[in-house]
DNA sequence: AATTAATATTGACATACATCTATATTTTAT
DNA sequence: ATAAAATATAGATGTATGTCAATATTAATT
């Protein structure tokens, strides 16, 4: 087993790894399934157009109205985009006033890249 | 645009690359749609596992009917996983008789994390 | 309190796809 | 030619999910 569940479930905040590298070994069905779960978020070719829309700010962070108004997508369609890769760990939030704003977890990216590793 | 599309169908094989890093900019549509074709596939437990059980022999291939032993798939689940996955670059496959031997295609994953980078 | 703006949730709908059984195709061996 | 083994395809089925309109919630403002 490469993570101890009982330490995980401990963290005030969810670890940003998830597994062993995808060409190491073997993975094991939850391993896989893990994995999977991130690749899966990222298979979406509006979430990656969202992803990169965040990243191409300078400061870094994206208010949600402004991913509304950039893409061609309905204001709950986005929002539910932005939930998936939030709980996902793929953004963090931010509210101040009635704004949120989002970043991208550069941790859980890299993290990500060395899956394929 | 990224790529020159006549200059790519004119190619004997396929470019393992696929569109810009996603985080350097704001991805067009087109870019977004063809990215994501890749992380839906890696976005499945069963390909993850196959990719997998690849990686982990020593030689780098595996003939297809050891895959199906492997796993608790049926044979034509793993057939079409296996397609999959060959038509989005990621193995490749040789036929020696009866049986069919495939092969992680290692620059496509390296084109995969260039992407997350 | 009432209003407005931003965001989230609900429910409906359509589509994508993982999986299976059954069958076909391909290749080798007899 | 026939048989057997490996692989592929076809068709069916159930589930997951992207999308939207409608509505609810949250927060600031007047």
């Amino acid at each position: 087993m490469y993570v101890n569940i009982e330490v995980m479930k401990s963290l005030k905040t969810p670890p940003i790894f998830c597994c062993p590298p995808l060409l190491a070994g073997r993975l094991t069905e939850p391993e896989a399934a893990s994995a999977a779960v991130l690749f899966r978020v990222l298979g979406e070719p509006a979430r990656l157009q969202l992803l990169s829309s965040i990243a191409a700010q300078p400061s870094g962070e994206v208010c949600a109205c402004e991913l509304v108004e950039s893409l061609g997508l309905a204001q709950p369609t986005v929002s539910h985009h932005l939930k998936v890769m939030y709980e996902a760990g793929l953004l963090s939030k931010e509210r101040r006033g009635t704004w949120i704003y989002y970043r991208i977890v550069a941790e859980k990216l890299v993290s990500l890249r060395e899956l394929l590793a």
